[in-house]
DNA sequence: AATTTACAGTACCGATTTGGTCCGATATAG
DNA sequence: CTATATCGGACCAAATCGGTACTGTAAATT
């Protein structure tokens, strides 16, 4: 409820995994599906589906033929998470209304575009102000990511094992 | 596509509905599931399911009998979109990982724990600021909200017809 | 040039979720 | 007592989602 699909989840991932290589590289790195499939222990069907996508989608260049794979086309830094969901499907938008004219039967008389295009645009600022090293970052240290400084992870930590 | 059900998009449009007469009669009014219907122009069964779920919930108070109906329980200024949605659809949990624990196999082994519990705290954050009251100023008028004065709604105003 | 590796595209299937309907029971007003 | 409404389910069709399979094409290795 109010979630993501599985592909964005493991779009994401992948991405992740993509950069946080790239970081230590300090190059990207080209990956082959097989091998990430591996890394993230995801079926390679589905691993190669999402690539497939997000190399259609500009987000990864693709390589062809023997010792090809996929490598990320943008810098971690630059590259925001409201892009990624895009991408993986489709624009951030909560309602059909918002998503584009003419899908909703009561768009003139309804009295809530306006209060959705508000609740959109606060959620899709949110997410733009996230990127995948930020994600990365997140993912390596519990602690002293720059959102955290930034204070937007305002709980102590969250409780887990 | 990231989005909300239709049935947490009709549950709000009520609440709005029902929040905004209430601020013109100064007082919570009773509005019964046929007169909501007509007034939002959905199906009654569809009107009268969302309703009953909402008073399960504890946002509405439901008054059986002749004349009975519904009325909000909260004032608008303190009933956020967060809540809303988190009652209409479950907790606000962007991928399962988040909603609760033992639900991915990959959880120890998965690095995204955190950065989606960045993720979903940064957009629940953003939601925790909107109350019904807003969303009600903004369907009433298109400038002067409350949010906009309060920076929230950045871009000029949304182009629309 | 043949072979192998790996991506490209697309069709497909089963399971789940979603949107929507219907009905019998119960409570209240008049 | 009767009319009016909510209550709490069950129920169903349709769309979506997660995942698989297969055929084709491009590049590198030999």
């Amino acid at each position: 409820m109010f979630r993501l699909s599985k592909i964005t989840d493991y779009g994401i991932l992948l991405l992740s995994q993509m950069a946080s290589e790239a970081a230590r590289e300090g190059q990207p790195v080209i990956h082959n599906a097989r091998e990430l499939a591996d890394q993230v222990e995801l079926p390679l069907p589905v691993v190669s589906k999402i690539l497939k996508s997000l190399a259609r989608e500009g987000l990864l260049e693709s390589h062809r033929g023997a010792r090809g794979g996929y490598s990320l086309t943008t810098d971690a830094e630059d590259l925001s998470v409201s892009r990624m969901i895009s991408v993986l499907e489709g624009p951030v938008a909560m309602t059909e209304c918002a998503a584009s004219v003419g899908l909703c039967l009561h768009e003139d008389s309804c009295a809530m575009r306006n209060p959705w295009q508000l609740i959109n645009h606060v959620v899709k600022s949110a997410l733009d102000e996230i990127s995948l090293a930020d994600l990365v970052r997140a993912s390596e240290s519990h602690a002293g990511s720059r959102l955290q400084t930034a204070g937007l992870l305002t709980s102590s930590r969250p409780e887990e094992s």
